[in-house]
DNA sequence: TTGAAAGCGGTACCAC
DNA sequence: GTGGTACCGCTTTCAA
């Protein structure tokens, strides 16, 4: 097992002072050459000598001190989310990333969880971010925004169900996703709809919105229908409780917040012997691969996260023209796929 | 819709020297009040005159200036995973971070996607990280190890299947979950053994270890045994191929790779009419609650990431005493859990 | 074509 | 108790 190599006390990091005195030049002249900064014309011997001595001593320059003299940052902040990792999210999150970069920007994700809103916005501006995009509607107050734009950020943006105020938004109405659910499930003919409502805390920052999409869109319908609330939590037990008295609840079909819990929900109607879609429709939401393996396959609706303009393209744009009004863009496109249990 | 606060062109962000021209006095009483400095004795008048006045302007102190005068960062640098989203390491991860934060540490998930190894490490180094816990094992390479520790991080982690040379490693040893899956299955009788392998490029760090823990516990079985690797793509086209020719191939059980595999492949032997366990055993991992609601319940492997010592404990203690022999932490347990498929 | 020097924001030593 | 000031590493004018 070879020996870990270890920073010896007496050497210190190399700077740009160590490369130019190894390279017989100024600093300045390491400043042009490492950078290609194209104002100034540098013979060819010299960039390479300064070359091969940063190489030579692994030099790599300090983005802290860099940035102090330029007086600004490329960094994005992503205050990581405490969000429940769902695919769709982590898939837009990546996709973000890597455009980001594309453009120059510097990814952070900072982790804040177990902060106050206001505390998590003033160790974020710390970093002197030029933009946040900020996930969960709950870590932005006006005074946490007022404190990023004043320590220079050009764009605060927040990633969630509902706008904020004063901050631009990119907005996943969830809402849409419970609405789609019931439409599809009052186009078969069902009127008393039930809605699962998950009782992990975490979750509540989308199954609200779902409920009330659901509630919203029996409103808007002609026929009549109802919206019946259903809390679960996540295990069999508290499945098949729900299982146990589905027929005094007088239902004839079910959104179950996602596919998880459909299946969750459907293999305990099952075991009571409630008949599915016959005399209990269910549809979930994801549209994940284990509904086409249930059985009946299960009808769900699906998500996508898109934007006219790449999401990365959007906090480029503002951040080079900041200070018009906030903007929100709308990501969240869901439609029903309809299977064999509704 | 509210005006977006805008920094007005002419304000720039306040420094610690516009809090002291507020209330009064100099850069360094600034200084000693806003961080508690205990070694000098600053009157409460004053130190109320400089909280009201950082307070009123929105004073936030600069990291960058700060670091670059400490000559050091705290900043744990997490590059952010390119791996699948595996809800245990989700879990795992968000531990770290909080654990962290509560022994100071700033923690920075640098998105990395699509770079070079090594310039990859030379982005992380720029900015100056006291530690490094990199996930996947491709991502460091000897040269990364100097090129980081060069500039200053004092401890070098890999997060992964297997250590690296010349630094330290939480090891996530998959074999163990592969060699459980097949131990099981031996211990049931099975002698001929499937193992499927996803086709997705992105679970090659996971399936490969898994298929070798796999053969290996059958070489290290006394009754001779037979390993059988499946290729599988996460689809129900490829899954049914399998299933069409599963007789051919003569095995009497198969480990999944994970239960949504399991699933996947179970319903497509179900369709096809082999008897699951009576003629094939089927034994998944990652214990979810998908397995549980499938029938025959589905046998699946547990996985635990845990160490003796918090592993935020460990990195802090690598931090402070740096240039030990690399060290390595073994985090997986695994065990296999008996229900009906197998 | 290259170098000297100022200064970004904050901290901490040393005087007063 | 408080203030002056040097300095962390880097970029960028301005001079030579």
């Amino acid at each position: 097992m070879s020996q870990l190599p270890q920073q010896p006390a007496g050497i210190s990091v190399p700077t740009s002072a160590d490369v130019a005195r190894l390279a017989g030049v100024s600093r300045a002249t390491v400043s042009y050459v490492l950078n290609n900064n194209a104002t100034v014309r540098i013979s060819e011997p010299t960039r390479r000598r300064v070359r091969e001595a940063a190489a030579g001593l692994g030099y790599v320059p300090h983005a802290a001190a860099r940035s102090l003299r330029a007086g600004h940052t490329r960094t994005v902040l992503l205050p990581a989310a405490q969000a429940p990792a769902v695919p769709l999210y982590q898939r837009f999150l990546t996709r973000l990333e890597s455009d980001l970069r594309r453009l120059d920007y510097t990814v952070v994700q900072y982790g804040s969880i177990g902060l106050e809103p206001d505390e998590a916005a003033r160790a974020w501006a710390e970093l002197r971010p030029v933009a946040v995009v900020s996930p969960g509607a709950t870590a932005l107050t006006p005074y946490g925004i007022g404190v990023l734009t004043r320590s220079g950020a050009k764009a605060v943006i927040t990633l969630g169900p509902q706008p904020v105020d004063g901050a631009h938004a990119f907005v996943m109405d969830q809402r849409e996703v419970g609405g789609c659910a019931v439409r599809h499930l009052l186009s078969r003919g069902r009127r008393r709809i039930g809605v699962v409502v998950p009782r992990e805390p975490d979750l509540a920052l989308f199954a609200e919105p779902r409920l009330a999409g659901a509630v919203r869109a029996a409103e808007d319908s002609a026929a009549p229908a109802l919206i019946q609330p259903l809390p679960l939590r996540y295990d069999e037990e508290s499945a098949e409780d729900l299982a146990a008295r589905w027929r005094t609840l007088g239902l004839d079909a079910v959104f179950t917040y996602d596919d998880e819990y459909a299946m969750l929900l459907m293999r305990a109607l099952q075991d009571t012997g409630v008949e599915v879609p016959a005399e209990t429709a269910v549809i979930g939401a994801d549209d994940l691969m284990l509904g086409r393996l249930l059985r009946p396959r299960l009808s769900s609706v699906t998500i996508e996260l898109a934007t006219a303009q790449p999401p990365a393209e959007i906090i480029d744009r503002l951040v080079r023209s900041p200070g018009g009004a906030p903007e929100r863009h709308y990501l969240l496109r869901a439609a029903a796929v309809a299977r064999d249990s509704s």
